[in-house]
Formats: C-alpha cells, sequence, structure tokens
DNA sequence: GTGAAAGCGCTAACAG
DNA sequence: CTGTTAGCGCTTTCAC
C-alpha cells in the first residue's frame, strides 16, 4: 500500500533506478536501447509509478513552484492579478499563494514557510522592506505594484502619478476644491500610493490635502457603505463634493450608501476611484475611476520572474503600465453653493 | 553563498545535527540542556538558519501543503471559495492553486504534478472521475460543489436542487412558460447541475425544458453580452420571456446587453441566476439569484479536509450548504400577449 | 543529554 | 548502453 519508487520500477524492469530516472526524464535520448526503454515504460505503466516531486526536488535543488504573495484573495483586482500570473506561467510551475495583509498580520508565517520551500522565484504584492529582509535574498523575486522603498529589486506597477493627477485634474475642472478620500485598511503600499499620488498632486494645484475625515474600511461593499454612513455626515460637514475610493469595490457601497442616505450621485456627491473593475461600467450611475489592468499585471510580472528564473538579466528597466482616467456618471460639476 | 545548513548550526554550536533538529523542531523538551539550547539558538540566529522543508518533507513524508483546483480564479465565486479555503487552512498548510478547466484542458498538467508533489491533500471542484482516478487514491481528496458521479469521496456542496426549484417555481408562479438558458463554458459539473436541477424541474411541472437556442458562453460580463446580443433575437422568436444564467456575472453582461438592445428588463424579460455576488444586490435592476456561498463552501470543505489529513473519520455525512432564492427587481411577471 | 548512522526517493557523475 | 555510488538536508531510532 505504499507508494511505488523508482526501485519498485527498476526491479520489475530489470534494470537500475538510474536507467529509470532518465527513462522518465526523457534524458534517455541515445544513452538507453530502445528493448529497455519499453520494458521500463510498460512497469512505469503498470505499477502506476510518478516520480516523487519532492525527492527530486532535494536532488536537483529546483522546485518547479512560485510563491505569490497577495493580501486578499476575495478582491477582484487580487483575483485579476492571480489568473494573470497563473496563466503566465503555464504548466511548467506549481503556483503557491499565499494571502498575507501586512496590516493584519505584521509576521505572516506563510511567508516564512516560502523561503523554507525553496520556491524558484517570488511574486510578492509590495512588500514592505522588512519582509523582503526575512526572505532569503537569494531567491528570484518581483515585486508588484509599488517599489519597495529603500530596496531595489526588479518590480512592475503602473504609472499611478499619471492616473492619480488625471483624476484630481478631472475633479478640480469640474469646480470641486473639497475632496475626500475613503481609504482601504489594508496595509499593502499600493493603497497608500494612491491616496499619495493624488495628494501631491491636489497640494500642488491646491495648497490643501484632501477634506475632511480621515476614514479607512475593508475594501468590501459593506464595509465601505458601512463607513460611508458613518462619516457622511462628517464629510458634508467639511464641505466636500467629491468623494475619491481607494478601490472600486468601496465605491459601489459608497453608491449603495448614499442611495440609501438620499445623497445624489454625482448631484449633491461625486465619487471616484481606482481600478476599472468589469462591474463598474455597470453601477448605476456607471463609476468614474481609474483603469489599473491587474491582469497585465500579473501577466507581465510573472513574465520578468521567468525570465530571472533562467538566468536571463532584465533588460533595462520595465516600463509602467497605464493608468488611465475613465470618465463614467458619478463625477459631475458640485451643486452651487445656495 | 550556499543556504546554511543545520550541520552549519551543529558544527557552530558544537552539536550533531540531531540536536539541532530537535531543537529547532520544539522537541528540545527535557531532552537537552538549556545550556546547549542557547547555543544552538544563538547560532541559528547568526546563521539564519531555517529548516529546509523540501528536506524535512522528504524525510518525514508530510508535505504541509494541500491543492486546490478550480477552474477560473478571475470568478469572483471561485476567489470567494479559495479565499474560505486559505482562510480555514490557516498557516498550518501551504495552498497550491491548480487552475484547471477540465473544458478547455482535459487533462491539465497540474493534477499531475500535485500526485507527484504528494500533497498532504487536495480540494478539488466537481472532478471528473477520470480526473480524479489520475490522483493517486490515496491522498485526502474532498470534492467541492458536485459529487463526482460514480465515485464517492466525501464531498461539500449545496441543496442546489432546492434552490433551483425556487426559482423556476418563482418563474412560473409569475406566469413565465417560456424561459430561457444561459449556460456557462466551463466544463465542471457545478454548472452543468446548476442547469439539470432546473431542468429536472420545469420538465415535471410544465412538461417540457428550456425553451429557444442552446447558449453558452464564458463566465464573464463581456463574453455573457455578446453571447445575449447574438441571441436575443432567437429567444424571442421562441417566446422567452424569462433568462436564467448559470452565474451573477454572466446575468450582468444580459442586463448591460438588454439595455443596449433596448429590452426592458424586467418588463419585456426577466432575467435571474446563480451566485448572489454582493455585487447583485447593485446592478440595476437589483438581481433576482439563488444564493450560494462559495466562502462557506470553501471554509467547509478546507475543515473536512483538516480532519481526513489529520486522520480523524468523517462524522456522518456532510450536511448540504443552503441554495436559497432571492428575489429581486429583475423578475415579473411577463408583459400581457399584444 | 547527545551523537552516530540509517534512511526518505531521486539525480548525476563516473565506471564499466 | 547500463549499473554503482555518492550525495541532496533533514529526522529519527538507538546506543553511549
Amino acid at each position: 500500500m505504499k507508494r511505488t519508487t523508482a526501485a519498485d520500477v527498476a526491479r520489475r524492469a530489470q534494470v537500475s533506478t538510474a536507467t529509470v530516472s532518465l527513462i522518465v526524464n526523457g534524458k534517455a535520448e541515445g544513452r538507453v536501447s530502445p528493448g529497455t526503454r519499453d520494458r521500463v515504460l510498460a512497469a512505469v505503466d503498470e505499477l502506476g509509478y510518478r516520480v516523487d516531486a519532492v525527492a527530486r526536488d532535494l536532488a536537483t535543488g529546483r522546485r518547479h513552484s512560485v510563491a505569490l504573495v497577495v493580501p486578499d484573495i476575495a478582491n477582484p483586482y487580487f483575483s485579476h492579478l492571480t489568473q494573470g500570473v497563473a496563466g503566465r506561467l503555464g504548466g511548467g510551475y506549481q503556483l503557491c499563494l499565499v494571502i498575507a495583509d501586512p496590516a493584519h498580520d505584521p509576521r505572516p508565517a506563510g511567508l516564512d514557510r516560502i523561503v523554507g520551500e525553496r520556491v524558484d522565484g517570488i511574486l510578492a504584492e509590495a512588500p514592505a522592506v522588512d519582509l523582503i529582509r526575512r526572505l532569503d535574498g537569494r531567491t528570484p523575486l518581483v515585486v508588484l505594484d509599488r517599489p519597495s522603498p529603500g530596496w531595489d529589486s526588479p518590480y512592475v506597477g503602473f504609472a499611478l502619478s499619471e492616473g492619480a493627477t488625471a483624476l484630481i485634474d478631472h475633479l478640480l475642472d469640474l469646480g470641486h476644491d473639497q475632496i475626500g478620500y475613503l481609504d482601504a485598511d489594508i496595509g499593502v503600499p499600493t493603497f497608500k500610493a494612491r491616496r499619495a499620488c493624488m495628494d501631491d498632486r491636489l497640494r500642488a494645484v491646491t495648497g490643501h490635502g484632501f477634506t475632511g475625515p480621515d476614514v479607512q474600511a475593508r475594501t468590501d461593499i459593506d464595509a465601505a457603505a458601512e463607513a460611508f454612513t458613518a462619516h457622511w455626515d462628517g464629510w458634508r460637514a467639511a464641505g466636500v463634493t467629491a468623494l475619491v475610493c481607494a478601490a472600486d469595490v468601496q465605491a459601489y457601497g459608497v453608491l449603495r450608501a448614499a442611495a440609501r442616505l438620499g445623497a445624489a450621485v454625482p448631484g449633491e456627491l461625486s465619487v471616484a476611484a481606482f481600478d476599472d473593475l468589469p462591474f463598474s461600467a455597470l453601477v448605476s450611475p456607471p463609476l468614474t475611476t481609474v483603469k489599473l489592468s491587474a491582469f497585465d499585471l500579473g501577466h507581465r510580472a510573472a513574465g520578468l520572474l521567468l525570465g530571472l528564473m533562467e538566468g536571463r538579466p532584465l533588460d533595462g528597466a520595465v516600463p509602467l503600465l497605464p493608468a488611465s482616467l475613465q470618465v463614467r456618471g458619478t463625477t459631475a460639476p458640485p451643486k452651487p453653493a445656495r
């Protein structure tokens, strides 16, 4: 009732395990006679032999697997990213998913494991530098979304500041002056950066930053709706006429909550966000948002990692992916003051 | 520049590798003197030693990892499922994601790999029996969503037929008689079963099945919108006044396409689906759908697998998760015939 | 308390 | 062409 091993196959085919190894790995070309090859293959088949990846990996030092570290797979942004990674990786590598949200778990056990696991490569959503330090420093690492400050690993991200600038300018052009911000409570720089880029632009043009209460919410519809419900009075009191959310899913919650509170969008409040999920064109009103293709991000990052793992050096800097503003129905000029 | 091994630590701490092993695994209780323990711990720290999981696993036979096989991680249904699995698994197991859509790739390489990888357990979205046969038959397996016909593995799923029946009856009660169906093109039984359950009920009550063209589309908004656009005439010609979709995301596409084609929902066409994703309450009109909590499914399946892996026998049959109809705004009585 | 030694199952030189 | 042998790095009896 045990696993069948190469030794079993060897015994049955009257050869050595070395020969079995050569054959099952397709390295038998011109080194093994067709006769023995067939005998071995037959034995493999009859016994249902599969090479033990653990033993092979121990012997060869390769792992045929890469780890992907993301904070929250339920967010479509990250699941699209994962899809992109998986698609590019193809069948040659096993994808090990590590869900680690640094804000909620500063020392994710998963991270320590992946270095013990000796994966061939790591893709990590904008990890903090002290997380990177806990890696072994030898495994190829590609950082997603944002460079880790003070650490230069290869990374692929979006031209975030362009998108953020476009969004702020759009709001300013419409006549908004007091803009509120609903942030994500997830501790990854992606979200920090979204805010920071907009804040920079806002200050550069108006001399002040975001207006009203500083609110963070989980990146899901219900949490964002609750947060909006709790803080809408505060924002309104501060004169906020436009609210930017860190993620589309949050904007959905805001839209729902605003409808329930009787706050007209975009009449009384303009709403905008980041991601441009497929659903964003469908909500009503359709959401003005900065498009970030997470799928492309994952796809490209995986491609880069593939190169690194095969020892190819990076050919120059990796171009940033576009972050373009999609203007739709949730933004409009503010109501003239009464 | 090599990885530091237990031997390095042993040398530095003047002990044997056996002692190192005992200590780093916390099995030193009363078997190692505090003095040597501290020496070893210090050496571990200075050298940055981490046990090599591959070698450990080869020696112990355990893997501390489970594989999750799903057809499409970009579909929120499966990403929520994954989230549920990951949450329940916790830090003790590494999650290996295998994306394998049997319809598009009948012999996914990923599947063969996981048996070679010797994972401790497998969670698989309703696998076909010949896929199960390619597993090693020894690794604990929990089937998600639908039992594999003619194979009894532990499985956890929804009371689909109840939800399907409720939906059909709802439509019938409203006065619909000709009901169309937009199916998923993904080859997993989850989707097949959704259709089959409804078809059963429909035939039982009306004597006929679904009406109009047999259409399948990818489970994403755009693909479903296209499919609807291409086939709306066919459905209408067949007298269809209600359309059921295999998944909420498809219904979103249908809603969008219907709006563009000028088909009023629910005035001219009622629309319903399965999943009840968080967005479904937000589209307009809000979607009537059968709620299936993929998160709970993943969570419970992972719990079951955990038990199996620890050698606990299943305590009786696993109860099905509820599949309850959520009636919202996309279903209404058909327009009276002119 | 601690160490020596025998595997875990496979790969890769090196002989023959 | 094929077999022998020496690891890969760790765990785990079993002596000392």
